[in-house]
DNA sequence: AAAGTGACTAGAC
DNA sequence: CGTCTAGCCACTT
């Protein structure tokens, strides 16, 4: 079982203002969530992320270096390259995040 | 309680 | 560009 605690709510919330067409790295989720919070950590972010997947755009979340998760990599480039993101491969290009 | 694991990151080579 | 290393924090065994 799982329950929505405030640090995955707040993670939520920033995984829904990310905007159609741009996309934000666990990083930097977890840098204003963190400010808020004061936990902090982009594997913690990812967990959540993962956990409570169903009903978040969680295909506009990856790693710093653009990158998809291994696991679902192929989902999130498909889903990514619907938004309007030039997808290369497994990655994304930097000018994809909304905030840089 | 201690050690292992992971949808991570930044820095070094 | 790429790969490797150390640091990180919560969860699992």
């Amino acid at each position: 079982m799982l329950e929505i605690d405030e640090y995955a709510d707040a993670v939520l919330a920033v995984v829904e203002t990310i905007p159609a067409g741009k996309v934000m790295s666990y990083g930097q989720i977890a840098a204003v969530v963190g400010a808020d919070l004061g936990r902090g950590g982009p594997r913690q972010v990812a967990r959540v992320v993962r956990d409570l997947g169903a009903g978040v755009p969680w295909w506009r979340v990856l790693r710093a270096d653009g990158s998809f998760a291994p696991e679902v990599a192929t989902r999130q480039g498909d889903r990514l390259r619907a938004e309007g993101i030039a997808v290369r491969g497994d990655r994304v290009p930097r000018t994809a995040f909304l905030t840089v």
